[in-house]
DNA sequence: CATGAATGAGTCTTCATTCAT
DNA sequence: GATGAATGAAGACTCATTCAT
């Protein structure tokens, strides 16, 4: 047996506050944090209302909760994708395709994830809001290292400043997924990342 | 007289009805759809809720037609940037200034305006949703038309699809004056339009 | 006509204020705080729930509110009982007749009221206990002096300090009062306030 | 071993009720019945829930266990004090120095006990209530059979009905008692017992 | 025609009580 | 026999919408 293993009540609460927070996701990214009752995550994920709140103390809790552990789980993704050794270019090409694979595999986090880094978040004052653009932040300064570096290095040329590039690779990045989260077959993530990449790889001028 | 010319009457109901909208395009845009009550909204306007209620048959409708209003306003400023004779990249260089002065000048309408557009709308069902952004796929086609011009008089490379590029420059307009909405200071959105077309214009990687 | 004529929309609000904190006491002094809803008050007082909450910012508002009014109405009465000039002795005959007058046409307050002065109110935090509290012992005071000055004139003896003389007499008005209420047949408050001043006037014990 | 020593078990099942009840009593004193939850009162003497009713079966019937046998203690202290054999003024002097003992040693108490005799109990119904205020009569009698029988053999005088007076005696005790609870300096309870019973001993008024 | 008072459904949250473990 | 997780009814309060004046 794993020494990992956690007791079965422990597992079960794990499994309860899991059940909870899916239900709540799908709710919130279709309908809105304002638009979503406690009744009704209550109801949807098979649980009396006061069971909600023995998991989290009110609904911004729970929205907060919900934000923050997926917020991690992206950053995470996207951040190993660029860490470590190897060339820029290739580091580029791994967060594309993370960025790729970790949206289009949590959908429904898609649009509350946007809602929160691309600034449209009114619902929720202060707090996750900031917390996650801060994150949002630090993961785009890296981001702009991998530039810097490739810049270094003479394998990039100075065509911009390293951060101006990261926030524009980012932003492209999302549009392209935003695009296929509305019309997925009209407009799929490519799967190869060059086919974003080479709008900033190429020029489309000569030089 | 100018036959164009409304008789009081009309002015006066279409000064009142602009007040309106001003008033709740603020409280909008600062505190959101759902934070927002009519209520708050008569009052600051100063009008009885009733007479909100005469103009806008209810809360959605004021939104709808706010946001429908905007965005006319901005389709129409970023449609005329690039129509017309002239250089396409003469027309890109008109977009991203033409996009940073409609923007800036008119702060509290972005965050609504890219919330509809960049996908976080959640609290209005469909209807405005789908409406903006049929005029937003539209628009984003013409730009795309505009790298295609440039691509078919051999002035620029074909370094990917038209539309992607398309969607690569709106995107990346879009992060910069985000930036800038949130802290204007550290990142001011360029005055020169070719610090961020080169971004596109010119290859990081060499030929 | 009268100059102090409200005009009708101001005397309807005020009826329909007095509806409500009618309503309001009524259920407050026979069950109690807590176990009185907004709803239940709304209802009875054929109001819906929303108008409550036009008149009284909250719960504990209308409650204060409530209490604040009564006790100055109570407070004034005694007052002018022993206000003025005229015997020490006759101020009290006022006083024992002015408390049983006024606690008898107000039933349903006499329980808030003593519950406020008598020291049991667990369910309201601070302030109008205080306040309340604080008239009260002015009001004692202000007793306790019509003892002072009967005793400088010699025309009391000096058997305690004028202070608890005058929680004394309060105490025990107050404790027929309460027996009254609970069996009125049983326990009349003396129509004759000697029956219970010759209990402070005249001495048990021989001197 | 004694006879009247109870098994372990039922020893500490008594320890157990002990400390619950002295828990809530703690609390109730201080927040009012209806702002103390079952919950908090398990957590703060530190049982399962389950257990509490184990004991009680629901929150009235701790409560009513509570205020019964709180006043229980009161009534026997206080019938100690005026029965047996002795002079009918010491008797009283006994009173007022063992309702003085008696309350000083347990503050939290007091608000209670006085909420329900004093009529300000609001949160329970009746039956508790009744209970108490049958007992508290029944001492009353009591103490009215003293002034009886001091008036009997001429060592008081006939000043009021024996009954009156007993509620007289009680009131202002009880009023000096709330004096000094709330401003233990201001108004500390006077330790020589006829510094309140001179109220009622020297007339105010010549004879 | 404008007004804004009135409405009451709907929201979040608490807590007495039960019962499976 | 103790435990405390789960329940869901009930309460305070908000606000979109209506309609009498």
């Amino acid at each position: 047996m794993d020494g990992r293993e956690l007791p079965r009540r422990e597992r079960e609460k794990l499994a309860q506050r899991g059940e909870m927070m899916a239900t709540a996701l799908d709710l919130f990214s279709k309908k809105g944090y304002r638009n979503v009752s406690m009744q009704e995550i209550a109801e949807k994920a098979e649980f009396a209302v006061g069971t909600l709140y023995k998991f989290f103390r009110n609904k911004e809790d729970l929205y907060k909760a919900l934000l923050g552990e997926q917020a991690d789980a992206f950053d995470e993704a996207l951040r190993i994708a660029i860490e470590g050794p190897g060339l820029e270019i290739d580091k580029l090409r791994n967060y594309v395709k993370a960025k790729g694979l970790v949206f289009r595999s949590n959908v429904s986090v898609i649009r509350l994830y946007l809602a929160e880094t691309q600034g449209a978040s009114l619902d929720i004052k202060a707090g996750l809001d900031t917390e996650i653009r801060e994150r949002y932040g630090i993961f785009l300064n890296k981001l702009a290292s991998v530039f810097e570096s490739g810049m270094k290095r003479k394998r990039f040329r100075k065509i911009a400043d390293p951060f101006s590039l990261a926030v524009a690779l980012d932003s492209i990045t999302s549009a392209f997924l935003l695009l296929w989260l509305e019309e997925p077959e009209r407009h799929p993530y490519p799967e190869d990342p060059d086919a974003i990449l080479n709008i900033l790889f190429k020029g489309l001028v000569d030089q």
